[in-house]
DNA sequence: AACCAGGAATGTA
DNA sequence: TACATTCATGGT
């Protein structure tokens, strides 16, 4: 199982987090929205882009199906119908069912105090619902929870497999337990870190691994088998 | 017109 | 464990 080949250090990832800071500036994810559409929006962007997230989370909105208990009571066909333009509909529609019918279970329908359960025990539960799985139980951990767990994505895998950090075919886990035993628990620079990850990955070094004009290129353009650091 | 987008579950060998 | 398939809309 799979492991980094060689320990991220603290230094190294936050050069990286400066670089793409000081390229990108603060990106402001999921501020001030309220912890429910921020989960919502974490289950609907699966797999599609966050426009069409929006699309279905302001539908939704609309029919006013943005609580707990109507996601729990409402008509399956009426929350198809707003999560439609995200995508894969009747899977994630069944996926926010489970979600509300889970804090009812476990925490009375108390959805502040279901978030506020300890890290590792809150992210369990979330795992335990089917439809959630580590990048989503992560993205609320961090962004609705307000909890320091680091989100890894297929970007984050890239763009370290390319620093040398990564070999590839390391586990989720392993990935993020790389990330958390280098960097102290810190929420706002877990967010950030994320979120600067998927909007370089977005815009830079897509297929080729060199990448002139790329904030990280520096560090990035490395021969094979050697050392990406200097 | 293939390919990608802020994944996860299920099935097969 | 490792890899393929399914879910499915919308932009490029």
């Amino acid at each position: 199982m799979a492991y980094p080949p060689r320990a991220m250090t603290r230094e190294q990832l936050l050069t990286v987090f400066r670089l793409l800071y000081d390229a990108y500036g603060p990106q402001s994810w999921w501020p001030g929205n309220g912890v429910l559409e921020v989960i919502v929006g974490a289950i609907l962007t699966q797999r599609t882009s966050w426009t069409n997230a929006e699309r279905a989370l302001d539908l939704l909105r609309r029919a006013g199906l943005l609580s707990l208990a109507r996601l729990r009571d409402a008509a399956p066909e009426s929350i198809r119908r707003a999560v439609r333009p995200a995508g894969c509909y009747r899977e994630k529609t069944e996926k926010l069912r489970r979600f509300a019918k889970a804090v009812e279970e476990r925490a009375g329908g108390d959805l502040a105090a279901f978030l506020g359960l300890p890290m590792d025990r809150l992210r369990m539960e979330l795992l335990s619902i089917r439809g959630i799985g580590p990048e989503t139980a992560d993205a609320i951990l961090l962004y609705a929870a307000e909890k320091p767990s680091f989100v890894v994505d297929a970007y984050t895998r890239r763009l370290f497999e390319r620093l040398g950090c990564l070999e590839g075919g390391e586990s989720y886990d392993g990935i993020r337990d790389a990330f958390m035993r280098a960097l102290e628990p810190d929420v706002a620079l877990f967010n950030e870190f994320h979120a600067l990850v998927v909007r370089h990955g977005k815009s830079h070094c897509r297929v080729v691994p060199s990448c002139s004009g790329c904030p990280v290129g520096a560090l990035c353009v490395r021969p094979p088998g050697e050392e990406a650091w200097g």
